[in-house]
This record gives C-alpha cells, structure tokens and sequence, in this order.
DNA sequence: CTCATTTTTGATCACCACGTTCAGAAGTTA
DNA sequence: TAACTTCTGAACGTGGTGATCAAAAATGAG
C-alpha cells in the first residue's frame, strides 16, 4: 500500500509534539512503515521537520488568504472568520514557535503567509481604525501573539476552538482599536 | 580556574539560541572548557537544556515576586514596571516555548513562576477590575502571549525593551479592563 | 610557600540514531 | 501474466552522546 505524505506528516506531528527527540523508527512505526521509506520521502530528519512546518505554515497561510483585501466588511466579523478557520491548526503549532526563528526559508515562508493579516492590519491603521500611537508591526505581532497563547489553551483542552477564536478578537481589537 | 554553572548556562543559552542542535562539543570549545566538564556539572544533554530552561523560569519567576498582592497600586503603574524588569530575559525564552509543553516537571516550575501574576490577575477580576466576560485562565494566558510576542520582536531588533512593555501593557490592559 | 584537596582535562570506550545503499518482497498497473 | 513502481529489511559507516579514569591544573588551608 502507497502510504502518502500527507499522513507521514500526520503521524509525524503527532509523535513530534510530545517527544520531539522521538526516533525516526518510532514515527515510523507509529505510521506502520518502514524507516526507509521516510528516508526516500525525506532524506534527512531536518528535511522532514521543515516538510512539517512547511506544510503547517502553508495551512496557516491559506486561512490568511481568507483576510479582507478591502475595508467593507465588519473588522470584528470578518477577523473572527479567519480566526475561527485557524484554531483547528493548534496542534500543528507546537513546533513552529522554536524553528521559524531558527530556520532561514521557514522564516521567510511565514512570513509570507502571514502577509494578508498585516498589510490588512496596515490598512485598517492608515485609514484611522486603528490606533496609531502602536507600530502596525506590533498590530500584527500581537494578534500573532495572542493566536499562540490561544492554541497552548486548546492543547491544554481549557478552551474550545470557538470560544478561543472569540477571545482573541475581543482581546485584540479591544486592545488595538482607537482608544480616544 | 573554577567555571561557574551560571556562565556555562549563559553560552549555551547563546550557542543553542542559533543552532537548537548544537554539539555538546561547540557548547564546551564556546565556553573555552572541556565536555567532561559540561558532564561532570550536567549528566545528559537533557540535564543542561532543563537546567537552561529552570534557569530562565527561575529569573522570570524572580521578576513576578514583585507582582502587587494588594490593589494599592495603581494597576498599569504595577504592571509595566513588571514588564520592563521581564524585557531583558528575551534572548533566554526562546527554548522555552518548546519544552514548557513537553516536559513536566519544568511546566510545574513554569505555573508556579507565573502565579503571582494569575493571582492577581484573578483578584482584579473578582473585584470587577478586569472584564467580566473572558475567564481568568485567558486573561493571564494573553498577557504570557503579548509577553513572548515582544519577547521576539525585541529579539529581532524591531523595537527596544522599555518600548515593548509599554506596547504590551497597553494592548493587554486595553483588552482585560472592562469595556462597559 | 607547601601540601592536601578539588576541579578540569584529554583520552578512550561502548552505544545508538542517523545517513546511505541495495537486493528482494509486495504492491500496483497494463 | 508481465512490467513497473513502491516498500521493506538488512547491512554498514559516521558522529554525537554517555561514561570512566588517570594525569594535569587550580584552589585553599596551614
């Protein structure tokens, strides 16, 4: 049976997130395959790291593609659809914070996908929905933030994905709004 | 000459900051040692990243202590000196993130670092202080992922310490204080 | 300064995960 | 059934780690 990729990474990320020294051998057995057949989809075991959070990124980054490119919706209503679509990706997460800043082409694809959120944000500031006396950088870099801390809830099964979704846009846009 | 723990923690807080996977030998030629001496102190190379990781959760649990036990204080005043003491530990946080959810016994350290923080988060909150409608478990959840967010943009250059308590402060208290 | 004690060091060993290869088994497709 | 693709298990070298130890260096007490 062709096993795919696809559930490689699957496995991977599920062994991964609670020992992430775990084997090689184990992944593979814990996907009832042979280690060398990992090795001819992923050469080395950083090849399969970064094929992982590649492929997270890349489901980040399509849910990013869903942020407004225009002003005519309802900020709140339109910021909580995307973030509603990201929260099932929490345990996809866990691995991002420690190699996007380690990994040069990791870091560039992040942030990449993570581009429609700020030049959203961007707009909203320049035309004065925003507060300005925040760098946008920051907008962004908060709502980023505040997404993280949401997922380690989830993981955590204090919060459900809805609930969690909901309090990151209260949080964030109580925070980033023009405060007077 | 005697080494101490203490600078052998801060180069390889420094070395494996850059390469997460750094030999024990870098670590040591780094420090100017031998690796029989990193062995002697720290068994396994788990010893030497948990005692990295208990190390910084210790100074950032140094830092809460100085968390208002009373309401005496005016809150924002509070609680940006706090933050701007927690700003300088940035370079130290990045492991963290990854081995505060997979390892047990640093997790215990890590909620008993942070409790002064719920507890008064908790108190602001039971005295009406703090918005009513997002549990308490979020509200501190949010200031630790404002907390790392400008942990990293401190760490990437974009902005300066005390500029990056104000941000955080700012947003949270924004976000937690009661919107009527 | 001298000597006893502590610490560091370099050398050395076994072990294990990884990178790599390959012939054969198992599966897919024509 | 035959031709192909993919998966598999075994094998081997390499390198980092865990571990030990006697010698060298640093420390501290008298």
């Amino acid at each position: 049976m062709v096993i795919k990729n696809e559930r490689i990474l699957d496995i991977a990320a599920e062994v991964l997130a609670r020992r992430p020294d775990a084997t090689l051998q184990t992944i593979a057995d814990s996907a009832g395959i042979s280690r060398t057949t990992i090795f001819n989809r992923y050469p080395t075991r950083g090849d399969l790291i970064e094929a992982l959070a590649m492929d997270t990124v890349a489901r980040i980054g399509a849910v990013m593609q869903r942020v407004p490119t225009s002003m005519d919706d309802d900020v709140d209503v339109a910021l909580l659809a995307v973030t509603v679509a990201l929260m099932p990706l929490a345990s996809r997460t866990i691995f991002l914070r420690l190699h996007v800043d380690t990994h040069d082409v990791l870091e560039t694809h992040w942030i990449d996908a993570v581009t429609p959120l700020a030049v959203y944000i961007a707009t909203l500031q320049a035309h004065g929905r925003l507060r300005q006396d925040h760098p946008y950088r920051w907008l962004t870099a908060s709502y980023i933030g505040l997404l993280f801390a949401a997922w380690d809830e989830i993981e955590s099964g204090e919060i459900g994905p809805v609930q969690a979704a909901r309090l990151i846009t209260q949080t964030w846009l109580a925070g980033a709004e023009y405060a007077g």
